[in-house]
DNA sequence: ACCTCCGGGACCTCCCGTTGGT
DNA sequence: ACCAACGGGAGGTCCCGGAGGT
């Protein structure tokens, strides 16, 4: 076998370009390029750039650290607050101006590619309610002001979150990203 | 003969294709065939694609009612909720799917146009420095919970706002427009 | 405008190569080396390849001279040798190994075209009613044996003919050519 | 384990593809999927897709019942008949837009594949000699009326057959190829 | 013998911007 | 000002055949 890891490359390559391009934005051309691998490779692990889209958004999915914001040892909503910090960390490190592949693709592929928006309407979802989660937990303790609904508040706050990504991502600035981690664990959630 | 007003055909095209389409996804094939003019007075009137999708996002920004909303007529607070909800009733009827073109470009056009990131970055300053403005008047008149900070305040509503309607449109529901309208007047700001 | 006949070269040079090298084998890449003009002209004048192949059927189709064989100048059946006898040397000329252009799109392009194959059999069709109208003038002169019907002979001769067409391409040779026009008119028609 | 008989697989799924689809518009992928073998596999038998065809052709060719249109049992007009019209019933099971390999391939692979052709070539010059020894027979019994010259009637009738063929490929109909029967043997060969 | 993975190249199509006659 | 025609280049996809471990 002449070489491995062609999937795992391209995979690779694809989640950087796509997060740093976008989907229409980036060619496939552009891809192989950042992978290092020829381009007729990629129909060999993929049935279409689409398809390969698809496995970039789950595998940026499966990177939040959704097991840390739900294991029960620390106070919940100093594990919403880590949760969120430690993505925008990540999502700084990237650079700002990549913002978050959830938030880009929710925008731009809508009409263009069903299963994808899909997907993404899923996990934007999924984080909604892990947010509620934690949030109902925090209300049981007592934590919660009690007018703050958790169903709702937890997707508020993952709107809130992409709306500031959005904005730094244009800003070139991650001052929303802190602006956002402030208010609302300092004021929003705290009386 | 041809036509009278091609320019504003072509603006009016433009606007609607970009703001379903997209700026990579919608080729200026597609744009002039929405206005119903030939292609090649598209550069009659615009140096480029780029020229074109500029005044596109101008015209949208001049069809906020900001003026309304800056009117010191009604209640400070009763300006912004209806701010936001002719909006979103504008964003509706345009097509929920279609999203807000300034969150639609915040993130496809980062790194691909510095003269677009940077009018959007722009208007959405505006926006929240608006709501700001808003924020501190209803603060002067008592209305506003004392540890909301109108300068924070603003550019968050907006980021959430702008969130929301990301959500909306991939999950094809004003759910998350009319809940975002809801839980910002009725709880965040009643306290 | 840069240049003009274009669309008259590319026309030209598609139905060469699509008569030597068949559909799907020749790509447009050859086309265009054989008209001369640049690949990204072909789509200003046909909406794909097989529009442009549509052309050529077309245009292939009204070369042959219906008009003389048609003309109630001379014997009907003389002017239905003469039909086929200039049609082989067309043939011959452009390459017997070329064969014809109708036959060869009636067995390639089925289940790939359907707009082709229609207007193939179309093509083949009107061929066979041609020769029938002049057979039945023929009979009605009392030229042809009773038991010959014009209108099974007609399209009989054409299958031949098509036949022998196709031999004459795989074998190299015109011999079958020949033998189809003597045999058919020094032997079948003259009983 | 591997299956046991791949090659098997192989040709009889390439059978059928190449017959339904040409040499060209078929892919080697197309092939392998329907024979259900992998793809790699093809090469392990197989020096091409060349190769291949060839190999398909052969068997093509050996399905035909020349054994007994040559047995001198019945009357040799009587076992040439039955030779086309198994021959037709055959082509009709096949599907009559898939139409005859030998003929198919007549008209796409000349100027693609020299072996092929010739091939097919000598297949076709085969079938027209197999006629004229039949018929040669036949008119040694007297059965056939004596302007009728064997050595050219034997391959005319191939060619007006395997015309017939493509048009009743092309329209979709196996009309042409009753008429073809119907014809040559109630009018043609009977006085 | 088998078959997964590989890969250089070419497929058809369409892109955006321009040219130049009207 | 207009716009039909143009064109260099790239878009995503798929081709046939091979390489090399099992």
């Amino acid at each position: 076998m002449p070489q491995r890891n062609v999937k795992e490359q391209l995979v690779d390559g694809a989640s950087r370009v796509l997060l740093e391009q976008g989907y229409h934005a980036a060619s496939v051309g552009d891809i192989v390029a950042a992978a290092g691998i020829p381009k007729g490779s990629v129909y060999n692990h993929f049935d279409s750039k689409e398809d390969l889209a698809m496995e970039v958004v789950r595998r940026y999915v499966d990177s939040y650290p959704f097991d840390a914001l739900l294991e029960p040892e620390s106070s919940p909503l100093a594990r919403l607050r880590t949760f969120f910090s430690d993505t925008i960390e990540r999502t700084v490190a990237r650079g700002v101006t990549s913002g978050c592949l959830l938030g880009n693709f929710s925008t731009e592929l809508v009409g263009h590619s069903d299963p994808i928006s899909q997907l993404v309407a899923d996990s934007l979802a999924q984080m909604g309610g892990a947010a509620t989660t934690v949030l109902t937990e925090s209300r049981q303790r007592g934590e919660l002001p009690k007018d703050l609904d958790p169903v709702v508040l937890g997707p508020y706050l993952v709107d809130a979150f992409e709306g500031s990504v959005a904005r730094a991502k244009v800003g070139g600035t991650r001052a929303p990203l802190d602006s956002f981690l402030d208010f609302t664990f300092d004021v929003l959630l705290k009386r």
